[in-house]
DNA sequence: GTCTATACTTCGATAGAC
DNA sequence: GTCTATCGAAGTATAGAC
């Protein structure tokens, strides 16, 4: 079978340590700059120690992966279940470093295989609790007067916040004050027009 | 002061054969998987002629960027100029392969600094093109009836097709059929309705 | 259960031969 | 003007010491 190697179970002391070194180099300089050498600099550890926490690099990305995407899927949950379902979910998509976290995965996940599937089963997660939570938001059959349908918002939704958020760290911001006011505005309205 | 090595003109005959390997490497296995060795096998040289052909690795990057570069403001402007301008546009932007390639040069730049300014000032002059053309096919002062400000049109459909690709290549479909569907129905309604 | 010594591969880049 | 021999640093991973 795989390998004899004796590994650290999940609650070994320097785990939490090294997943938070890889995160956090992850999100400052791109996933190329986690290497088992840089990640262990950062944690103040041996780099050898890495692969006696994680066997191999796509396991500590998939453990760092693992770590946010439960969270994230409870975040959603709860902004989609607040008083401004949609507002709060807005707000939440924006946040800059969930979701520049989000894309450096995607670029990962765009040459390792093992790490794509993953991605890609959490990815159709969120959008499944999304379109559930706002076809009973936008009314009994999906639809409030004058909105879109609730697939349609969800992908129009995710699509804005993810590029927003990656065209400002490239540093450009033409057409972003515009186009949030508008998407605001349309959410407030949907937000709080009664479905009569 | 830089490197008083020697390096290839411009036009030198292994350049091209170079940067079309490393332009298919990187969107066959991502930027990650394009090095010096790499890339000289595929073109079937020796790892050390690139170095002779670019600098440093980032030179070949940008040669590979700027060529693409050059190209596509051509093809929008031609997009932008023709029949049915919108959906002409939405055409060209929903091209897997120029897309994909634009993403994965994205993800580059968050960890190349002299990458990322150059990637900012293209997708900048890409916009603004979109604009002025935008503005003009939706009427004298930039708003046809029903339909969204030209900047406000220009960073939403910049954005859901940059995603939708992104999405397909994580092998994902949800809400992506609605989604176009709806996006073009509107785009052939504001290419054809003539503006009053 | 935790960590170290070490092997092997690949990287970018340069100096200098043709 | 074109290409090769070669260096030093960094990469992942394993076997085995404590």
């Amino acid at each position: 079978m795989a390998s004899p190697r004796r590994i650290a179970g999940p609650n070994a002391k320097n785990r939490a340590v090294l997943l938070d070194a890889a995160e956090r180099l992850m999100l400052d300089e791109g996933y190329a700059a986690v290497s088992s050498r840089r990640v262990a600099a950062a944690a103040g550890l041996k780099p050898q120690l890495v692969h006696y926490y994680f066997r191999t690099m796509d396991d500590l990305f998939l453990a760092v992966f693992r770590r946010r995407a439960e969270e994230g899927m409870a975040r959603q949950a709860r902004a989609l279940a607040s008083d401004h379902p949609l507002r709060a979910f807005w707000e939440y998509s924006t946040d800059p470093r969930g979701t520049a976290l989000t894309m450096e995965f995607v670029a990962l996940a765009n040459h390792r295989k093992a790490i794509r599937a993953e991605i890609a089963r959490y990815a159709e997660q969120l959008r499944t609790q999304q379109i559930e939570a706002l076809s009973s938001v936008l009314g009994r059959d999906g639809v409030a007067p004058g909105s879109l349908p609730p697939v349609v918002l969800s992908v129009l939704l995710t699509s804005l916040s993810r590029v927003l958020v990656m065209e400002q760290a490239l540093g450009m911001s033409a057409g972003h004050a515009e186009t949030v006011e508008l998407v605001e505005r349309y959410l407030r309205r949907l937000d709080d027009g009664p479905p009569t």
